[in-house]
DNA sequence: AGCACGATTAACT
DNA sequence: GTTAATCGTGCTC
């Protein structure tokens, strides 16, 4: 619960490559309604770069729903899929560059109880496990579209926690891109980090 | 106006 | 390993 530096603009504002595999490590926090404070740690990220990336949603140019990853970065990209799950990404690159982090998996940090009681699952490690899952325990959904993480008024935002050493970082080919033609099928842009890996 | 499908999950066999 | 759930979005007619 102690006080932690935010990530500011500038940490969303440069390669999502970079910044996907940098936010391994840091805390994921979201103040809810009731001012519970609700956080984990980021185990996983995937990358998505602008309109030639045919596995990310800017790649069919912008729309109504896609629009927010042409915008500002350190703005929440949130979009429901499968007709019910919500998803939640960090916008990145420069302003008018379409592209985002989503995040995959985090460890619960504070507000355990607050996430139990959203996530009705036999195993703790099914809790936050997935994108789908995080939005569900957090309390994420469409309000949270254009949220500004680096805003002052924020209830959505990133702490910094621990800088994973790059040599504990796993590549991997992005999940759920079925029908995407390759090299975006295969391409290793997905980024997770051992929780093992993260004890001291 | 209709339709196919999705950056998934949970519960099955 | 397989599959149903469930609906907004974007594309075609």
């Amino acid at each position: 619960m102690s006080t932690r530096e935010r990530l500011d603009r500038p940490f969303f504002a440069r390669s999502t490559l970079n910044v996907a595999i940098e936010l391994l490590g840091q805390h994921l926090v979201r103040i809810d309604e009731d001012g519970v404070r609700l956080s984990g740690m980021i185990i996983e990220t995937e990358a998505y770069v602008g309109v030639e990336d045919l596995g990310c949603h800017a790649h069919s140019g912008r729309t109504k729903r896609n629009a927010i990853m042409w915008g500002p970065p350190g703005i929440a990209y949130v979009y429901f899929t499968y007709g019910m799950h919500w998803m939640l990404n960090m916008v990145t690159e420069e302003d008018g560059f379409p592209a985002a982090v989503l995040l995959r998996g985090i460890l619960p940090i504070d507000g355990l109880e607050r996430i139990r009681s959203r996530r009705l699952v036999r195993s703790s490690k099914d809790l936050t496990n997935g994108p789908a899952k995080i939005c569900q325990a957090l309390g994420i959904d469409g309000q949270f579209n254009g949220h500004d993480v680096c805003g002052p008024e924020s209830v959505l935002f990133i702490e910094r926690g621990l800088d994973v050493d790059e040599s504990l970082v796993t590549l991997s080919p992005r999940v759920g891109l079925n029908s995407v033609p390759e090299p975006w099928k295969s391409i290793p842009w997905r980024f997770q980090v051992d929780p093992e890996s993260t004890k001291n």
